[in-house]
RNA sequence: GCCAAGGUGGCAGAGUCUGGCCUUACGCGGUUGCCUGCAGAGCAACUAUACGCCGGUUCGAAUCCGGCCCUUGGCUCCA
């Protein structure tokens, strides 16, 4: 069973064989800290996380490069704020740290490294060089722009023609170009004004009339590099000339993928990517969930309110290369489907646990559902990465699980024991779902006093007392344990 | 205008590439029964024959072909 994923540059699902048999070289182009991360990236980063989270299941080495677009007239604007920090490098520096503490609360992978704009201005600068050398780029008052009729293929990523294309770029960088589709590598002298005011927010004050960006020298004079080069380089520079995968949202195929592809190829002369895959984008009210339209949810905000998992649960529910629209009606549904996964492993691991649970030769139920699962899994997520189906099969696992322990009166141990295992290995490790987490940290006193309590209530049970047992139920309920009665005892859950 | 993705049951959302073995996938919501002291969780069943519209191909189409309507995204910073 192999792998095959939809790559935007063939527009068709192809079985996916990287270059080296062991390894995969994964790029995926990150944010430009010029804002809180919101649901529409966090969307982004699950699925990608969790495709790089398959791509290790199958045995690959995945080397996974993320960068961090720190140089840009946005963040440049937000200086102008005042509140954020004095220099551009200040106020990146603020969104950076909210932008790993939000990954690390999305319980996404770690990449490899995070190269930044600023950390390789260097390699920028020579790869400009080189294509200036070659004829694919010129300079114009101290700019190095890219000529796009110097290389044949521009267009073949998202299938622009040159003469349908409207020109890119500010006004004052028109004129300088030989044709309207050139895009700037490098930027003449400070930060462009006419983009700075753009991007500022109309109702805010500014503290900084005029605030500057950092420039750096270069052979063409004091400047900042263009938008699209950094990707190329830094790419280049930590993985190699040509990638495995190159992932990004939708909204960056034209023209940042298209322009790396163009600057790339014509430096190196070899393929950029192999496979492109691009996450659709997320929904608020009909209209893409976006910084600059103001109509976006935070990270920060959105993890405490919702759990982690619930969210991830959510953003897998449909397809990365499908829209999804933020509703809070589907979020919580996508809860209770977190919960009944929850529930089912919890149930198999303390059933397992049981005086009753034993191996015998008969009632393979379990064990079948769970090869079932297994295989459906595997199929869904080789089948360009069907993470709904891929949760589907867990949730029919839970109903296997659910079903053996209320009808069996002899519990199969193995059978329990590697459904256990599956939800670890399938729903945590792959789908980054934490099963454990309820249980992990420093609990054991707070458990013990549950405990203690639980016992109480069950003597009042036991005694006929229920108004005081329903009584301490409810006070635990609000301390947040939820407290379920089963069979063989009563059970909780720390909250 | 050009390029791309999509329109599936009350909601959400797979399936479309590789026509039938597809089934209101999985789930949420709703209803009923079982279980339970109650609640929760769970199990069982139900929720009148859904696939934007119109044609076509075919023994057979959600799935292929043609046309049309609508939505979203890109062509300006963007995950």
């Amino acid at each position: 069973m192999t792998l095959r994923v939809l790559n935007t540059l063939s527009g068709e699902k192809e079985p996916f064989e990287p270059q080296d048999p062991d390894d995969v070289l994964v790029y995926y182009c990150g944010l430009t800290v010029s804002d809180f991360a919101h649901l529409g990236h966090a969307r982004t980063w699950v699925h990608v996380d969790t495709i790089h989270r398959w791509l290790a299941h199958l045995g690959y080495d995945v080397r996974h490069v993320e960068n961090i677009t720190d140089v840009n007239e946005k963040i440049v604007a937000r200086v102008g704020e005042g509140e954020l920090g004095d220099s551009e490098r200040e106020v990146a520096a603020g969104f950076i740290d909210q932008l790993l503490a939000d990954m690390r609360a999305l319980n996404l992978k770690r990449a490899e490294v995070y190269p930044r704009v600023t950390e390789h201005v260097p390699e920028i600068i020579d790869l400009v060089e080189t294509l200036v050398e070659q004829g694919h780029a010129y300079e114009s008052n101290g700019s190095v722009y890219f000529d796009v009729t110097t290389f044949d293929d521009y267009g073949k990523l998202s299938n622009q023609r040159l003469d349908e294309l409207e020109a890119q770029g500010p006004d004052a960088e028109r004129a300088e170009k030989r044709n309207p589709a050139d895009f700037a590598l490098w930027k003449a002298g400070g930060v462009d004004r006419s983009a700075v005011a753009d991007h500022r927010h109309d109702d805010r004050e500014y503290a900084v009339d005029d605030p500057t960006g950092e420039t750096w020298d270069s052979p063409w004079g004091e400047g900042r590099p263009g938008w699209h080069i950094e990707c190329s380089a830094m790419s280049m520079t930590h993985l190699d000339s040509t990638l495995d995968i190159h992932m990004g949202g939708r909204d960056l195929v034209f023209p940042h993928h298209e322009n790396e592809i163009a600057q790339s190829e014509a430096a190196t002369g070899e393929q950029f990517a192999r496979y492109w895959l691009h996450a659709d984008l997320f929904e608020m009210d009909e209209e893409k969930m976006s910084s600059s339209l103001g109509n976006f949810v935070p990270v920060e905000e959105a993890v405490p309110r919702f759990g982690v998992n619930a969210l991830r649960t959510f953003f897998l529910s449909a397809s990365y290369n499908s829209t999804q629209t933020y509703s809070e009606a589907a979020i919580h549904e996508a809860e209770e489907r977190w919960d009944r996964l929850e529930n089912a492993y919890r149930r198999a691991a303390e059933t397992a646990d049981s005086p009753a649970a034993r191996t015998t030769a008969e009632a393979r139920d379990l064990r079948t559902a769970v090869d079932d699962t297994r295989e459906t899994f595997a199929a869904a997520m080789n089948d360009d990465f069907n993470t709904r189906e891929a949760l589907a099969a867990l949730l029919d696992l839970s109903s296997a699980v659910n079903s053996h322990v209320d009808a069996a009166d002899r519990y199969d141990y193995r059978g329990l024991r590697r459904a256990v295992e599956t939800f670890d290995e399938l729903g945590g490790e792959v789908l980054g779902l934490d099963f454990a987490g309820d249980e992990a940290g420093d609990a054991s006193l707070a458990d013990e006093l549950v405990e203690l309590v639980l016992d109480v209530r069950e003597a009042e049970r036991e005694a006929g007392n229920y108004e005081r047992a329903d009584a301490l139920r409810d006070d635990l309920t609000e301390l947040g344990v939820e407290i379920q009665d089963t069979d063989d005892g009563p059970t909780y859950r720390l909250g």
